[in-house]
DNA sequence: CAGAAATTTTACCATTTGGTAAATCCACGA
DNA sequence: TCGTGGATTTACCAAATGGTAAAATTTCTG
């Protein structure tokens, strides 16, 4: 069993773990937690349903993982934001990185999606953890910048809700999207420059 | 059987049909479509499973009725939506309405964003046929008032798009908005003055 | 009230699904 | 090359779950 000791993981082990969790990102993401199953998991993995279970605890013990180890990469753009840099141009930078994002990882924005909607019954303790010292700290940079009257009088908070919303719509909510928009244009550009236009008008003096 | 035929429901079967889909309503917009049983359904709404059995015919069906009969109300925002109005006036309303239904329908909301993310499997036709020609219009109402010179030159399309997703953000992901906005304060009242001003400054000349 | 119709319950069933035990296979270092 | 530990498969199981048949009960109607 790989699970508990603390020995380097082999190759196999390296290349199999990864299989499995990308499945499951892919898996998870297209029909969250309750909706997905070991049999799909194991079959887009390549491996059977038992040898998983030899690389995880569980199906809970797969979705755990995968939620703790993209978090970090889901919180990048928000860390980049610069204290030291041009507010204005910091934060629309992080608008665009936002996008970008869920344009480059829409499974993973559904993934973490899926798992807040239903009220977030296994990232309850990360998003306290990580999320939120994160989130107070950025918004605590903002109100700075407002207080320092390089920024319009705005709230912080619902600020960045309106940012993560906007630009993670376009990943949880493209089967909408590609419904609704005309077809041939590219949405990404058109969002890009309609996020711009939006909180660039938000953030002027 | 009170499916198929078309004679006009008793006292009963109305009593029991609105518990059911209320019953539903909860544990779907809680725990989505795969994740939700039937068992609960029946326990939520004080009948025995064979009994919902016997006013709808499958889960699958109660999902759709409840889809369907919520489509109308969650168009309804949109709908009022008034083309003799004045166009910046009317399109903030429609914003605080967007909020103010996230408010007091966010098991609706939920509902929706569950089976949207989902890839809407249970609801494209719906979105075809209902939201489509609906959205279609209304961007043809804004494009024209922006022709008219009567707002600054924007992206209807994204316009909406940006207005679905900050106002449904404070339903769909109620979780995270919990950990993260400071207590004590209304999050109602905050997002209100925040998306009046966002808003506000994306429609002004 | 009697009978019919509608409603509800009891007792099931088949499938799916997360998970396990044990046998088997295989890679790799001595 | 051989043996050992890691990796994989085979054959399962128990619980959950959507659904059904038919009996029993209640409600409605004349």
């Amino acid at each position: 069993m790989p699970d508990g000791t603390m020995k380097k993981p082999s190759r196999i082990q390296r290349r199999n773990r990864r299989a499995i969790l990308d499945a499951a990102l892919d898996v998870f993401s297209r029909h969250g937690y309750r909706g997905a199953t070991l049999d799909q998991i194991a079959a887009e993995a390549g491996l059977s349903k038992p040898n998983i279970l030899y690389y995880f605890d569980g199906k809970e013990d797969i979705h755990l993982t995968l939620l703790s180890q993209l978090m970090d990469t889901w919180l990048d753009p928000l860390v980049a934001m610069d204290p030291s840099g041009d507010p204005r141009a910091e934060i629309l930078a992080y608008v665009q990185r936002k996008l970008d994002m869920a344009r480059d990882l829409p499974r993973e924005s559904r993934l973490f999606a899926g798992e807040i909607l239903m009220g977030a019954p296994r990232m309850l303790p990360h998003l306290r953890a990580d999320l939120q010292p994160l989130f107070d700290e950025k918004c605590a940079l903002i109100q700075r910048w407002i207080d320092d009257r390089k920024l319009p009088d705005l709230d912080p908070q619902h600020l960045i809700f309106s940012i993560w919303a906007t630009t993670q719509h376009y990943a949880d909510f493209e089967a909408q999207v590609d419904v609704l928009h005309p077809a041939g244009v590219d949405p990404h550009a058109r969002a890009s420059a309609h996020l711009a236009a939006l909180f660039g008008r938000m953030l002027k003096q």
